[in-house]
DNA sequence: CTCGGTCTGTATAACGTTATAGAGCGAAGG
DNA sequence: CCTTCGCTCTATAACGTTATACAGACCGAG
């Protein structure tokens, strides 16, 4: 660990410029001299000390993903596409959290670790578009889901207009009329499920049916708890649904345990789909139909896309990449 | 981002080692001075550069976390507690994936990284107490979890085999007599599982039940799918088991599907428990009964012993810590 | 008073790297 | 034969901290 660049400088009888030159390419060196040079590094085992080369050159060469909550496997999969493609870029990913809090959002879009972090990919839930605007901090970001649209940075998310119009026309075509939606989060300046929930009242009336907005349920939070309130809220209804539309795989899990607990059956008498296509719901008793993103390439492109502008590249103005979806039909809502 | 010590030095009408010792708190500073440079600091928003910090100090307020995958929801909450606490003690927590793979194993023990951190709480599961010892890496290591023992390291593990006795007392205890266990891991110099094994084992020799070499099922990784396919296996035996004990809750979960697709029903037919207590099994069909370790003191324990070692503080020799663990009775294996 | 001792503060040398300016030195061009 | 390159390489100044050595001022003790 204390062997540094003068040691080999030193070994090798060359200036450190030179030993710098050899590790970086950034100047050519003369054959005999790089080969000495490169002997005396393996010969003393010398890896560059990463505090001077980011001191020196500005980067830290760690780029952040702040997420709500890892416990979301969601999230825990997209984390985990992200970490890969950062490796593989030699970039390293640290994992921020923000707890779902919205003064922690905000924090951390506003240069929290702005010292350690090169870059940052936000997968917000409570900022919007205003409170990205007045951002001051300096750091390339880049934005992922679906809270925040028309910002000045990249984003990359699915089309969840497409998504969630599809996951209906398939309970539709099962010959679903009332179906819920659980997991709208109303609130001023704040649209996460807007896109979804605007998917699911279009698609009721293109099939011609009546919107009831006692079927449509509002949650503080997106997890199976919250799943298995909403579902039971529902189940109050002098007519309870026979389907449900939920915002995620997870509230969808929980409400399948929900209508479990009060006697009924999925699919038989409900019918469930979600968005996500956590691993969970491949294993989940019944099996859950769901919308899958491609998590793999939302990870990997959100990782490019920081990259291309931390290092400068040519990438055009800030854009909005849709990574592709599919339904994925399981027990939970059989194919018809 | 700009603003420097040197900055607020020349602002305050003061040396930059005072700033220093305004910051740092190292040496005194007189009362007035010290008023004059925190004005200055609030006026200027300096923040201190961490590179620089860390190049002099030697170190960088980073720790990391290697643990197999983060898929298993298992780790995401071990994760979780462990940045919370690392977090509060003013260091950045840095998640690692080892993919369940030896070699990446034996790379982060042995450095990979070093540059960057300035320890490691490694959860491995092949590494063996050989590798451990011929480790070479300088950088201070806490271990957590089942694979390695009596390694020269503080090592943060609940009590396995008492953990098992106790799963097993209370599947005994329902009048069950032919108990699985499913994820075993026998391979030479690999233990992982072995003293949940022997857990296991002895708990059947006490209830006087016989011990069935068909009844332990080995399993390649810990997922659900690994637990399905065990149970699939099990299934086909003359006499199948009328009780699983699951190495993990995903395995437990993935064994209750493969049941459930055989039209076996839990728990009438059979009994299952499971050991991690993840968030999913409170809200599967049936809720999983299950030994809950104490998640959130592993993570916050590791992080302060090896805090502890990194910062100097008297710690003694390596010792073993063992965070309590309860059984969590729900429909999997309900009370008698 | 003088001498040691505490208190505050300053000046400056590291930490290990990279970027910049320039030095030597043959070869090519006039 | 003297320039003027082009090619390697060197010397050295940063980057922003913190640690060390030291300098005054003040105070009580002798």
């Amino acid at each position: 660990m204390a062997v540094s660049l003068k040691d080999i400088a030193r070994r090798a009888g060359v200036s450190q410029a030179t030993v710098s030159n050899v590790v970086n390419g950034y100047r050519p060196v003369g054959e005999a001299t790089r080969a000495r040079v490169q002997q005396a590094i393996d010969e003393l085992g010398y890896t560059p000390n990463l505090s001077a080369r980011h001191l020196r050159r500005g980067r830290t060469g760690i780029i952040a993903l702040a997420i709500p909550e890892l416990n979301n496997p969601y999230f825990a999969e997209l984390a985990d596409a992200a970490i890969r493609a950062a490796t593989k870029r030699g970039y390293t990913l640290l994992l921020d959290y923000t707890d779902g809090d919205r003064d922690k959002e905000l924090l951390v879009a506003d240069g929290f670790r702005a010292q350690i972090i090169d870059g940052l990919i936000l997968s917000a839930v409570h900022l919007n578009r205003d409170d990205i605007a007045s951002r001051t901090s300096e750091t390339p970001m880049v934005l992922v889901g679906e809270a925040i649209y028309h910002a000045p940075y990249d984003h990359v998310v699915i089309d969840n207009l497409a998504a969630s119009r599809e996951a209906m026309r398939h309970l539709i075509a099962l010959g679903r009329r009332r179906i819920a939606f659980i997991g709208a989060h109303i609130e001023a300046n704040r649209a996460p499920s807007l896109l979804r929930l605007r998917g699911y009242t279009e698609a009721l009336a293109a099939a011609g049916l009546p919107f009831d907005p006692d079927l449509t349920v509002t949650t503080s939070g997106f997890g199976r708890g919250d799943g298995a309130a909403g579902m039971r809220a529902l189940l109050t209804l002098a007519q309870p649904p026979d389907a449900v539309f939920a915002f995620n795989d997870l509230i969808a899990l929980g409400a399948i345990r929900a209508l479990h607990d009060h006697g009924l059956r999925v699919p038989d008498d409900v019918s469930v789909i979600g968005i996500d296509d956590v691993e969970e719901g491949r294993f989940s008793i019944p099996t859950l139909t769901t919308i899958s993103p491609d998590k793999e390439m939302i990870g990997r492109l959100a990782v490019e896309k920081l990259l291309d502008r931390i290092e400068g590249r040519p990438a055009g103005p800030p854009a909005e990449f849709q990574p592709p979806f599919r339904l994925v039909v399981r027990e939970s809502a059989p194919a018809a």
